[in-house]
Parts: structure tokens; sequence; C-alpha cells
RNA sequence: GCUGCUGUAGCUCAGUGGUAGAGCACUUCCUUGGUAAGGAAGAGGUCAUGGGUUCAAGUCCCAUCAGCAGCUCCA
């Protein structure tokens, strides 16, 4: 408990300023901006926001920046600051602005000038020593002024990124930072920085031996190791568990397929950028599965259907592969290979918001198990290319608002943003550290059953089109995780923990005892790291502590003699001696319950 | 894919064109220790891979692979 709530992963708490924090943080962005202008004469500037967590302004240069350019340029703008007496605005016509940019050959300024809607007041903003000032075309606001206000920034990373955002134009160098009102402030957000990074997943992947990549294997294909097996075994032991409760069976479909079978699915066409490239067999090209829906549309129409039988809900961990371009893949967050807990519910219309309610059901359960709070969003008909009439859309989407309401589900709208092929709820999960993710997805599909020409027999005997309903609770088992890694920081509760008990004697003497309790331990199939052999004892609890295992039971004379044990909870909660029973029957709770500690 | 950076022991990292290094981890021996590092010794490297420059390359150059920070795109 104490780990995950502590100060560091807390986002920091804001104090009001004389000015928002945003304002705060474009101005820094100006100033940054003057400061490169003086260090590095020629160059051209892009936009330059604040964002969620500071600011950042991309610049044309004919240099790479490099980061030790990062301290130069702070303390530039620290000497700007200090000659900053005003910032001042000035209104100047659409022409007039042309005229100042070009002349300064601010060639993207110009264009961002064109991208004012008419009718828009043109303002530039000033600061800087009397008579020397510089300028930056910028709706505003700003500070009144950078020396008559204390606050406190830094620069933090360097990275490239599109003019306007846009990977057919040119690149640009981007300085990200971030300001704050006070030095505590930004020592909290360095600090939160220091906590990401020492809960990113791929360092705890390695530092308690949970997956790997390898160059051998190609980038983008995790191999998962013991520890990370046995966390992915529980939850996957959970997914069917709650599955079944809900009235799921389970589905297995192949792996690889006749491209005929995407081509009638449609993903030959609007998917084939992401799909690998065909491989022939017996003169035939065959592909491997992006999806699992084709698959578990053959098997509804394997034979007729009727009425009587919908809901059908059919539930695969499915792996698929999808092609990702070379600088996207990250550690389990973004691969080439993953498996989804996905699932299909074949229904009526009039089936449909039931359908739903049970899902968004699910999800709120699975999401309580971690402690994830979560954001639902109803994402509607796109603006054009869409199939399925208006009539459908409008019954489909009005049965997910319908679901929503009776389980008492707020929905935020997302107007515009459903697929092509039929509205959908999206989940947004927020972390221990307050990090945004998109995992559950439940999405209505009038495309697919009409592709296939999906039917049932309706009770006039007469055919019918299903909607077909895809959705996933976490998503990508390789997501999940990596995600579910960072929100534990590595310290997977006791029901999942890779290994839950560690038995620790305190002489090679009690080893005798110790391996009584592991015995016992492995009999209820508990998983238990026995650390029976030579050695010191300082080392085995430094050991399973950095292995974040759950308990330790420290076990020496009075121990052995009283039938008790010393548990140690990993951290820094308290260590209290119980009888083994005791110990036994809290456990069994923690692992039955699924206790998120 | 694009821009920039990086690749040295399992991990974290030094290494200035001239004999490959440290700490931790690991192995063995000694140590019997009541709650996060007892001591000693040992082993571990084709310096990512392939080419090139040079009398000489971990070090300089090129390519490839992989990784990192982003951009774009996504579960």
């Amino acid at each position: 408990m104490a780990d995950q709530h502590s100060a560091a992963a807390q986002m920091p708490q804001l104090v009001e300023g004389p000015f928002p924090l945003s304002t705060l943080r474009h101005s820094v962005a100006h100033l940054m901006a003057s400061a490169v202008q003086n260090l590095f004469p020629g160059v051209r500037f892009g936009f330059g926001p604040s964002i969620e967590h500071g600011f950042y302004y991309d610049f044309d240069l004919p240099e790479p920046l490099t980061e030790k350019d990062l301290a130069r340029i702070e303390k530039e703008m620290r000497r700007i600051a200090q000659h900053s007496p005003a910032i001042q605005m000035r209104t100047v016509t659409r022409e007039e602005a042309r005229k100042i940019l070009a002349g300064q050959g601010q060639d993207f300024k110009v264009e961002a000038v064109d991208l004012i809607p008419e009718g828009e007041a043109i303002t530039f903003y000033y600061h800087g020593p009397e008579g020397k000032e510089w300028g930056d075309l910028c709706e505003g606001p700003h500070l009144d002024s950078f020396k008559d206000h204390k606050f406190f920034f830094k620069l933090l990373s360097l990275a490239g990124a599109y003019w306007r955002g846009d990977e057919k134009n040119p690149m640009m160098q981007r300085i990200y930072g971030t300001a704050f009102w006070t030095q505590a402030e930004l020592d909290a957000h360095l600090a939160w920085l220091e906590e990401v990074k020492r809960r990113d997943h791929r360092r705890l992947g390695s530092e308690l031996d949970l997956f790997s990549t390898h160059p051998e294997a190609g980038a983008g294909f995790v191999f998962w190791h013991p520890n990370l097996g046995t966390v992915r075994r529980c939850l996957e032991e959970l997914w069917w568990e709650q599955h079944e409760k809900n009235g799921y069976e389970p589905v297995y479909t192949p792996h690889v397929s006749r491209e005929s079978l995407f081509a009638v699915s449609g993903h030959l066409e609007n998917y084939a950028d992401m799909m690998y490239a065909p491989m022939e067999l017996d003169e035939m090209p065959y592909r491997v599965k992006p999806m699992n829906c084709p698959g578990h549309v053959l098997i509804y129409k394997d034979r007729g259907r009727s009425y009587r039988e919908l809901p059908l809900r059919w539930a695969e961990l499915g792996t698929v592969y999808r092609y990702e371009r070379s600088g996207v893949v990250h550690g389990m967050l973004r691969v080439r290979g993953f498996t989804q807990d996905d699932a299909h519910i074949f229904c009526s219309a009039d089936q449909l918001a039931d359908e739903i309610a049970g899902v968004c059901r699910m999800v709120d359960f699975f999401m309580k198990t971690f402690g994830f709070e979560y954001t639902a969003y109803l994402a509607t008909r796109p603006a054009e290319h869409t199939i399925g009439d208006a009539d459908i859309w409008e019954r489909a989407t009005q049965a997910l608002r319908d679901a929503a309401d009776s389980i008492g589900l707020k929905l935020e709208l997302d107007e515009g943003g459903g697929a092509f092929y039929g509205p959908k709820i999206d989940y947004k999960i927020k972390d221990a550290l307050g990090r945004e993710w998109q995992n559950s997805t439940i999405q209505c599909d009038f495309n697919l059953p009409q592709r296939f020409d999906m039917t049932f027999t309706n009770h006039e005997g007469k055919p019918e089109r299903p909607i077909m309903v895809h959705r996933a609770i976490l998503g990508s088992l390789e997501r999940f995780v990596g995600v579910l890694t960072e929100h534990y920081g590595g310290r997977f509760p006791f029901w999942c923990a890779p290994h839950q008990v560690a038995v620790i004697p305190i002489r090679e003497e009690h080893s005798a005892y110790a391996k009584t309790l592991v015995d016992r331990l492995r009999g209820q199939r508990y998983r238990v790291e026995a650390m029976l052999e030579a050695g010191h004892m300082n080392k085995k609890i430094k050991t399973a502590q950095k292995a974040q295992i759950p308990f330790m039971l420290i076990v020496g004379e009075r121990e052995a003699q009283d039938g008790t044990v010393a548990v140690r909870p990993r951290g820094d909660g308290d260590q209290v001696v119980v009888p083994f029973e005791d110990f036994l029957s809290k456990i069994e709770i923690l692992r039955r319950d699924r206790v998120a500690e």
C-alpha cells in the first residue's frame, strides 16, 4: 500500500500563482525561444504551446541540438528573464504580420499567419531588454512580466517533431520543458518523473526477470519469462472464471488462414498495411491473422442459427500479429504480436442493450479488481465513410446509451469517434501514477454480418441479420500486463504475484521447520520461494525484498518451538509473529478474494 | 517510417587510436548470523554485427540489427 501511494507517485498538488499555470508555461516557452534565438541566430520557429505537464517549442536549426545545449539555453533564459520587466502585446493586421515575419525569414510563422481564422485578432507578444525586445506571433495570453514574478523551470528533453504534426512536412527539433510557480512543485514534478522512470515496465521487466525481447527474434516480439508467465496465468484464470460466470463459451481459431478470408472480411482492403505479407501454401496465398473476428464468424456460419440460441458469446484469448512501423514498438506496450482478450457477441437488435450492459459490468469488475479508475466514452457515427443505415446507427447508439443508463455508467461523448462499421464505447483507465491508458472497448459492428451474409432464423421463420459486438476488456495481455507492472511498480498483489511467500530460516538448523512450512504452503498451491540453503538471513531478506515477494516468513528457534512464523511484509509494513495457521487463513482470503493491496 | 541519440560482463556504468575495467549479481571456501550488503578467492568479454581507414580501432568512417526520447500511427 505504502509504495504506490507514496508522495513521489502522486501528481504534484499545484498552488495558485498570479497567472494560470498554462499561461506561465506558454510564456516560458517564449522565453526559451528568445534564448534559442540569441544562441543560434539562424533559427526558424514553429509552434510552442503549453501542454499537460509543461511546454515545448519547435525549432528549425541547421545543426542538431544536444543535451549540453539545454543547460546553455536555460542559463540564457534566466538572463533574459532578468531583463524583461514587461511583456507587451501588439495587435497587427494580417499583412503586417506577414511582412514582419517574412522580413525575419520566419517561413513557418508566415504559414502560421495563414492558419489564423478570418476575423480573429492577430497579435505579437514582446519581451526582453528595452530596445532589443523579442517578439513572437501568438494569441496569448501571457504573463505581464518575467522580471516581476518568481517562477521555476527546467528544460527536460529533445526530440524531433514534424512541422504541424504531419509526416509529409519537414522535421523540426523540439525542446520539452516544464515550469511551476514554486521550487517545491518543480521538485515534486521531477520526483514524479523519476518515479515514472523507476516503474518503467521495461526496467522492472529486467530487474524482476519478467520478460525480454531479442534481436534474434525481431523487434516487437515479447518473450514472457516464468515470473510474468505466472502473472499471466493468474489473470487468465480470473478471466475465464468471469467469462464462464457471464455466459461466455471458449473458442479457438487458427493463426493462419487463406487470404481470401480476409478479402471477405474487408481486412485486406482496409488493413493490408498492418498485415504480414502472404505466404504461399499449395500455390495459394495465406495470411497470419491480424484479428480474431473472421474466425469467430466462420464458426457462426458453420450451420444455421436460430433466434433461440442468441445471444452467442464466444471468447478467445487470441494471438494476433500486426505490422507496426519500426519506430513505434515499445516494450510490451506496443508490439507486433499480441494476445487479445477477445470476445464476440452475436445478438438481435433488441438484445443489444442488455448485452452491452453485461460487458460494462464486466469491465467494471476487472478494473476494480486491479484498482484502476476509468472513464467511458460513447463514440458516435463519424461524419463520412460509414456503412449501415442511419436508422440502425441510431438504434445501436441508443442501445449503448440505454445500457450505460441501466447500470448507472456515465458516458462522456466522443462525437463522430465511432468506427466506420458502428458506434462503440471506449474506456480510458488511470493508473497509480495518474497516467491514462486505453484498453477496454465495446464495438457494435454492422459490417461483418453483412460481408459474411450472416443470418439467424427469427420467430417468424425468416432470416434476420444479427448484430455483432466486438469487445475486449484488458485489450491485449501484453499491453495490459505492461501497464499493470507500472501501476503496481512491480508489487503485484498477492493473488497474482510470481512468488507469494519466501521462507527464510534464521540459521541452517531451522531449515527443518522451514521445510515443513514450505511443504504445507506448496501443498495448498502457494508459490513459495524456499530459501533454505546455507547463507545469511540478511542477504535472503534483501533478495526477497528486491523480488517484491509479498510475505517473508522468517523462522528461528522461538517460531519452531511455538509453531509460529514471523511475517515480514514487503515494503515498510510491521513484522508480526503469528501462528502459522493464522497466516494460512489470512493468505487464503487474499488469494480467494483477489485482494488488491 | 522520420529526426536525434545510444549499443563495453547478467545488471548499472568507467574506458583520451597503443595489453579489457569497477560496483552489484554469480561460483567456491571461510563465517551460525533475530530482520536490506560478514570476509576471501574465482569465473565471466570476438567491446551488437559486417565492412572500411590506420603500423595499430572498444575508440575514427560507412552499412545493418537492436534499443532510447519524441513525431506520425495504434490494442
